[in-house]
DNA sequence: TCGCGAATGTGTACGTCGTACACGTTGGTG
DNA sequence: CACCAACGTGTACGACGTACACATTCGCGA
């Protein structure tokens, strides 16, 4: 019924795009079209036919890369917490000197604001952690640059298990999740706001307990 | 084919359970089957026909009560809510002078540990909400119990969207959210720490800013 | 240059899901 | 007692995740 195929998927797809003579490319569209799908309908709209469709290949297709539809959301996950940890270190080196705590935390917010079905997708329950644990190995690195972040700006080591990272990270997450959820509405000026009022509360906290310390 | 049915479903249903002479009982056997599903199985397991199964009912009977699978989730999530205030309010009265506002974060976190299921409906991603606004009214009464424990403890008049408010709301709820996800590992002796301190650092702040106002 | 195996794609099919529809059954009220 | 509204049932449809068998393509050693 298909034995007289002349053009194949692969050059079908090959839109000029990607030098990379025709396989290997679409784990990525399938990747993209996943993200995209999700930012515009939500991940529920996330289904194997409709990346398919988006992507320009069979649903079966993406079996080849990814195990289950979990895993393929595991993957996307992965991804989006490397995008995160990047933007916060990013912002943390280029922050002047005593702002690296804030600027930390302001790219957190502006991460969960400018792209909220990734955050959503990160934090939600939309794909089934438990089942695939290779996902979410970037997400511990986010208290290290939280505790980088609070040591340079008050001179002095910090844990990145400690009890003032914690308390920092989970404050600005918090604020952020509940805003983000159906019980809390914050225009974004208030929520920098109190971003900017829980760091200043953890910065000089800590630089009380460091001078009274040695 | 079931013509001869001499044993309603109602009757077969009586388990000398309620008084009520039979109807009326459904919707509750459907919310209670719901619930068990979701806390052995997890939320995605519950699908009208397992709840259907365990109600003693058909799928389709479901439907006389909820309008779909989501407005069910989101009745569910609405009692959700109510519990979680009714215990943070319970607590909040209880405690001992000055003490009001640990108890309501305590028993926002012991509510958090011991129905980790209904938690993670309430704040996960399971119920659309945007489609059923009716659910999650007695949300936004948790910033006005926050608010009351605090105001009792200082003495002061605490506006349940002030800074304050959310700053501490936000920190609990952040702690709780990141330790159930698979980021943060904490077990619960230190989450309570954690709380305290957080509780103990929202006091002092205010204390100071009361005494230094007036 | 030519196969030939591994990688990658396709089409079809199965079981389950939410739920629309048409129909029986029940219980209270005139 | 007859009726109506509320309640429950069985069946069916389209969409879902995905197992399976097969086709196609790529890269490499002869």
């Amino acid at each position: 019924m298909l034995a007289l195929s002349r053009v194949s998927a692969y050059d079908v797809r090959m839109g000029g795009d990607e030098t990379i003579r025709g396989t290997r490319k679409t784990r990525a569209a399938i990747l993209e079209a996943a993200q995209e799908i999700g930012a515009s309908e939500g991940w529920k709209a996330v289904t194997m036919r409709q990346i398919a469709t988006r992507a320009g290949c069979s649903a079966m297709a993406a079996y080849r890369h990814f195990s289950s539809r979990d895993a393929l959301l595991g993957a996307l996950a992965e991804d989006g917490f490397q995008e995160l940890g990047n933007a916060m270190r990013a912002a943390g080196s280029n922050a002047r000197k005593g702002g690296a705590t804030r600027a930390v935390a302001r790219a957190y917010l502006a991460f969960a604001m400018e792209m909220p079905s990734t955050y959503e997708l990160l934090y939600g329950s939309h794909a089934d952690t438990t089942n695939h644990p290779t996902a979410w190995p970037g997400g511990m690195a986010i208290g290290d640059v939280v505790a980088t972040a609070l040591a340079s700006d008050i001179g002095v080591d910090v844990a990145p298990m400690s009890d003032e990272v914690l308390m920092l990270w989970a404050g600005v997450h918090g604020l952020i999740a509940l805003s983000t959820g159906p019980q809390l509405k914050l225009d974004r000026g208030r929520l920098g706001r109190l971003v900017d009022g829980m760091v200043a509360n953890s910065v000089n906290a800590m630089l009380e307990t460091a001078h009274a310390k040695p």
